[in-house]
DNA sequence: GCACTCATGAGGTACGTACCTCAAATCGGC
DNA sequence: GCCGATTTGAGGTACGTACCTCATGAGTGC
């Protein structure tokens, strides 16, 4: 069709003639087989680095009798977005069978770093070739990243992410950004008062960094506006509502909230309680059950999402890449932070 | 790993076993290759049904010595998003082509029904197996891809829909939810006076589309406000440029402007001069340079934007099932509609 | 019931990779 | 320069589908 399409693909024949060794050895070399000496490997490196090889996947899925499997460790709890990322699994289990891949989800208990590090752990590498995490910060799950990565499963982040891990790729949106967003719109609301911010958990990387972005908008930006201390709701319906409805009563003049967490059922609660939804600017996270009848009935009035189905897809889709190339992170394209008022809802 | 992993895919063998027919009389049906009596073709189909055969893609592509070819046919002119789309398939080519996907764009003239349909024709069905377009509804194209569907490219329809004819699929947004939401911000900004609305072309059905949700919006929920006729600008810098300055300059009390096509250059260009950039909300569509500086200047205060990426990640996706499947649509997940403002400008 | 066409079966090769076996070559140490 | 261990080569089969040939079956018209 075109020059491109003339040139063939290079394949592990391509690679062992351009070596000048056999393709046995090329396969022990892409495929982590012992058995090869340090220079003989180099040399198919360098021939494989040269053509510009990329394993064929699906030929290479062909060959394996086992799909490519990948597993999404989701943490538990009355979080509703958590929920919906296992349903969103769920949903693309039945296309991506199509494309050979095996996607499950387990869920684990939440904000519990030992639960995560144990689930990591008990992956077995012959089951598993990829492993996507939903991080908190915290030391046992580093440990359990590196153990895994070491085993051979590829880990990656989902969300929140771990940076300076041997995590291979982060699938979520710029949560910095998000952030900034919410203090614009809030900002934009608001001529004057306080604004109160709860969050699940300083140990999320996620939500310290949407408090970055929203306490650098806002300061910068609206000087006219005092933010709160933030409060922790640890992503709970219950343990939200009374962290919301403390604020609400212990600031009359409270005039915006931004809850950067989960837990928005709670948060509605709390509103509809004071009867002060509406004369308070409302923006929460994730359009779920909760946030949609918040958003319906007036009590939140803007909604930042990070589209889970959309998160999922760019998730396998990476697995996949990491398969291929078996190198460096793929360039996954971001997940874009959707807005949504009550009259945009999806 | 669980009862979906153990229960093995059906093969063409299962399917031939089940049929009590032989493998190279499966093959003739699934390939629609001629010399197969309607009741053996038929049993066929029903052991296809029973087992809930796909023919794994993977192996079909790597059989054929050929990748799954994808042509998209884009308008050209001065339509920066037009040229982001064309861009979005150039940066998929590569990814793609590890799915052993070709994927090429064609910049065709704009707004021109026969040039559309030529195209089409020209499309050689042993070179293609599937085009991607952006329709006009005008009766050559509905006959050409009725033509093209008959010669076996599957088409689909991108960005804007052509409903009735042959087209397999559309992948786009939901163009009178883009309007309503237009409305709604609109209806928010500007408490009364004149709305003005400027159109590519009412041949298009997005345009159409966007211009009914948006008068729903606003004589449902904003009587205050009074819409002027809809003038087009053919998505052209320079014809916008001119329609969006007589709107301004005729109409004094003019509290807001939509633009529901393209030509945003123009439309920023004729605030600009007009010296009441600012004070007229402006609502338009699609993230591209001409409105990001908009945005930037003030001169726009949303955009709503189908993300070019997106789209066509999604058309390469709906042509990998459409391939696969061969039958019935493949239920594409529906493209979001972005709401940017300046902060939130990715 | 003959010649004929058309439908079907049987079997092969190919695609690019994974994984296996077995023999042969090469290496290091002494 | 020999031994034993390690490294490498050669070649095979398999995955699931596409596409090919050739032979044989059934069906048709006359």
């Amino acid at each position: 069709m075109n020059e491109i399409e003339v040139r063939r693909r290079a394949t592990v024949h391509d690679v062992a003639r351009a070596a000048g060794v056999s393709l046995a050895t090329v396969d022990r070399v892409l495929n982590g087989r012992p058995g090869v000496r340090p220079a003989t490997a180099q040399k198919v490196e360098a021939a494989v680095a040269e053509l510009g090889f990329h394993r064929d996947l699906s030929a290479s899925l062909l060959a394996r009798a086992r799909d490519l499997t990948l597993v999404f460790l989701i943490p538990g709890g009355s979080n509703e977005f958590m929920e919906s990322l296992a349903e969103a699994v769920a949903r693309r289990a039945v296309p991506a069978r199509a494309e050979r891949m095996h996607v499950e989800a387990r869920r684990i208990p939440a904000l519990d770093p030992q639960a995560l590090a144990d689930a990591l752990d008990g992956l077995d590498a012959r089951d598993w070739d990829c492993a996507v995490i939903v991080a908190s910060e915290d030391e046992p799950v580093m440990a359990a990243v590196e153990r895994a990565a070491r085993r051979g499963i590829g880990v990656m982040t989902l969300v929140s992410d771990l940076p300076g891990s041997a995590r291979r790729q982060f699938v979520g949106i710029d949560n910095v950004a998000a952030g900034r967003t919410a203090a614009s719109l809030i900002g934009r609301f608001c001529p004057k008062g306080k604004i109160g911010v709860i969050a699940g958990s300083m140990h999320l990387r996620d939500h310290r960094e949407r408090l970055e972005g929203f306490r650098a908008v806002l300061a910068k930006d609206f000087p006219g506006l005092m933010v709160l201390a933030p409060v922790e709701g640890h992503d709970e319906t219950e343990e939200t509502r009374e962290r919301a409805a403390a604020l609400i009563a212990g600031h009359p003049d409270l005039a915006g909230l931004y809850n950067l967490g989960a837990g928005n059922a709670g948060l509605v609660a709390a509103l509809d309680a004071s009867h002060r939804a509406g004369g308070i600017r409302v923006v929460a996270h994730e359009l779920t059950a909760p946030t949609r009848a918040g958003l319906k009935s007036g009590a939140i009035d803007v909604v930042l999402d990070q589209n889970p189905d959309g998160e999922i897809r760019a998730a396998i889709a990476a697995a996949r890449a990491l398969a291929l190339g078996g190198a460096g992170p793929a360039d996954a394209e971001p997940i874009e932070i959707g807005i949504f008022l009550r009259d945009n809802l999806r």
